[in-house]
This record gives structure tokens, sequence and C-alpha cells, in this order.
DNA sequence: ATTATCTATAGATCTATAGATAATGC
DNA sequence: ATTATCTATAGATCTATAGATAATGC
């Protein structure tokens, strides 16, 4: 039962209480937290420190700038999205109908979004992420949106499909699967918030009833097999 | 012609270039401007009070500290979208059916959201409002929330009815409006967000094409004898 | 020797206050 | 006299760098 092996470098002041983490993780960790919380600016780096247990200046052994930290989380955050996404994608047509794939791409990313350690979807809506220097994130974002949109025109109406391009329909769709980053901020969100947000992620493209229904079935056997 | 008539107090280092404007309205859309884009904690004083034309302790003058700023504009950003909701609920159920009273004020909100001068409404997702500073600001938006809830509970079909609370229509819908928000932020949103955003809010609440179809050419009509 | 921390600190902020000053108003 | 600004500044930050130090690894 070595609780806490001994590890290289200078010790720290406080000993760390989980040693299996890096101290890279830890960081990630703390900051994230309080990002979300406060907002980036509004976090000095001398609190990330404080939260992690090591002074100020120990920070920039493992990050170069205080934005390096939230680049990582960015990226970090976005990347699970886009994989399922593609994933869940190449099953249209052939194996799945695309109203049932794109249920079982907005569930899952509401129910990822609703699980993550603290909310760090909320990064999203910062303002400094509107900056140039993190536009790594937001072409990967894009590609998310794009995909949305594809399967959403996929899955639409012509009706709908006519009167919004699939850009928009992207937005709209990405958007709508957002607003759990936002119910989080009150509450924790539940399987009728994901069910009650992909369902409307279909009706915003013009289904009705019995194909929303037949779609959540679907989705459902999807997503076990994906598993 | 006398474009630029005096005023009492010591000549401003930078003229006013409106001088129709009070400092204290020219102070607010600054610092609106810049907590938009950048965010309250990133944004100094200094930064404020230099887009104003004045000195940076001349702001304290007019607001005892930077947070009172943002109070002040939160404030006037909720209040008409209250109004309007309230005022639209009172026609409930005798002069308008729920779907198109819901229609209506969704709709009106997304515009009302689409067209403040700098998308002021990105105020709400900024971090600092969490804090207990701003519940003035947290309660009001509480309201409105609840008549959402109220509405959408009205409007829905029974059987969204009997799965969702109130509570938590009045959180989706709300969120849902404020897509736009997020919107504004990669481009200048039209008709057709309007009508696809409260359309949407219809439909979350299960209502299925006909009806939305009647809601959204009621609402117009509600509207325009609003107006 | 390498690694991961520490201490100390430069230099650049930033907020808010104190007190002076240049207008208008009466 | 009142108003709305100005200048100057205290005091408290905050980020990032330089260089020392206490471990482990070889």
């Amino acid at each position: 039962m070595n609780a806490t092996r001994p590890r290289q470098g200078r010790p720290r002041h406080t000993p760390p209480s989980d040693p299996g983490i890096s101290a890279r993780e830890q960081i990630l960790d703390a900051a994230g937290a309080l990002f979300v919380e406060r907002g980036v600016a509004a976090t000095s780096t001398r609190v990330i420190a404080e939260r992690v247990g090591i002074r100020q200046a120990s920070l920039y052994y493992h990050f170069a700038t205080k934005d390096e930290i939230l680049a990582e989380l960015l990226a970090t955050s976005v990347r699970p999205s886009l994989e399922m996404v593609e994933r869940i994608q190449a099953w249209v047509p052939e194996r799945a109908t695309a109203a049932a794939a794109l249920y079982a791409v907005a569930a899952t990313d509401v129910r990822t979004l609703s699980r993550t350690p603290y909310n760090i979807g909320t990064l999203y809506l910062l303002p400094e992420v509107l900056s140039e220097r993190f536009d790594a994130f937001r072409a990967d974002r894009g590609r998310l949106q794009e995909s949305y949109g594809a399967l959403g025109t996929l899955a639409a109406t012509a009706d709908v499909a006519r009167g919004l391009r699939p850009e928009r329909i992207g937005e709209l769709l990405i958007q709508l699967v957002e607003v759990v980053i936002q119910l989080r901020r009150s509450r924790e969100p539940d399987a009728a918030d994901t069910d009650a947000i992909a369902s409307s992620c279909l009706r915003l493209c013009g289904l009705g009833e019995p194909v929303v229904s037949a779609a959540r079935v679907e989705a459902r056997d999807l997503l076990s097999r994906l598993a």
C-alpha cells in the first residue's frame, strides 16, 4: 500500500493528493474547473497553481502560457464528439436511416456534454475562444458542424431542406445540442433532457412524430451495436 | 448647425463625437461592445474610457465599480423581453391559442436578440453573471423562463406535458430561443432563422406540422394587432 | 545528469481614490 | 455653486523569466 511513491524532481511544497495523475493532468483539471467557473481572464495562474498544490511559477515548466492550457482543454473536448459523429455517419444510408443517425449523434453528444467533469463545454462559450489563437479548435468544431449539417439535410423533409441550406441546418443543430451546456449550469441533465434535445433536432428538420419515434428506437439499436 | 453645444463640467480631453448622448450612455455602449467582444475580466476600465474619449478615472464619476456597468447592461437587456412576454401571455386563451402565443413570444424574442446593437445577449453567457452580485438579473430571467414554461405547457401535446414539468419546458425553450445569440457570433440571423427557432419551440412541445403552420399564421396576425 | 520543483523578482498591468480644474448656471 | 472632467498615484495584483535546489536515474 505505498500510497505515495516518490517521483523525480524536487518535492512539492504540498505533496500531491493523487500521485497517480501526471502534473500536466492535474493542472488541466484545476484550470478547467476554474475557467468554467470564473472565465479565463478572471482565473490567475496563481489560483490554478494553488489548487494543484504547486507554486505559481511551476506551471510554466508544463505550459508556456496560460492560453496554452486553454488550447489543450479545448482540443481534448471536441475530438471525441468529432470521432463519434464520423463513425455514426458512416452507417448512413446502408445500415441506418439519416433520422436515426442524427438522433444517435445528437443524443450521444448531449450525453457526453452532460457528463464531462466540470461542464467543460462551457469553455466553448467564453469570449477568448473567438480569438485567432484558437482557430485550430474552431476548425474542429466547424467540421463537427458540417457533419450535423450533412446529416440534418439528409434527414430533413423536402420542405425544410428547400428552405435551409446544409450550413444553416448544421449551425442550428449544433447550437441546439449545446443547449445542454447552459442547462447544466443550473441543474444536472437527465435522460428526459437528452431525449427532448435529440427529438427537437429531428423536429427542427421538419420530421413528424411517427418518424421521430421510429428514429428514437432505431437510434437506440444503432448505438447498442456500436458500443 | 451648432453640432457641439457646450455642456457643463470641465471639457473632455477629446470632445465627444455625439454630444447628444449622455456620458453614462456612451460608457454603457462602449463597455457593452467590449464586454461582448472580450469578456468582462479582460476589459480594463482604461480601454472602456479610451473608447469613450475620457480618462480612466472619469468613469468613476458615473459608476462606482466596473460590475455596476455590467449590472446596468444586464438589467436593460432582459426587461423588454419580460414585458413583451407578459403582454402576449395575457391574450391566452381568449384571443389567441397558446401555440400562437408561444410562437409570437419566441419569434419576437429572437428578433429582439438579433437586433441588439452589439449582440448584448452574449453577456448572459459570461461567467461573471453566475456571481450572486447579479441575482437581480437572474431573477428577471427566471421570471421570463417561467413564462416560457407556462406558455409551453399550455401549448404542448398531452404526451409532452406529461413527460416534462413546466420548469423544464421553460428551461429548454428559453435556451432554444437564445441559440440566436450564439448564431450571431458567426453571422447575421435572418427571418428564416427566426422561423426555424420559433417553429422548433413548438415542435419541442410535440406539436405537428399542421399546428405549427397554423400558429405561425396566427402569431403574425397577433403581433400585427399588438404593434 | 536529468527532472520537477522551488524562491525571487522584473515589469506591466489594473482598480479605485484624492484632490485640482475648467466649464456652465444662478 | 455645481458639474464633469482632469492629473497623479497608492496598492494590489498578474504573467513570465532567471537561477537555485532537492529529488531520482544511471
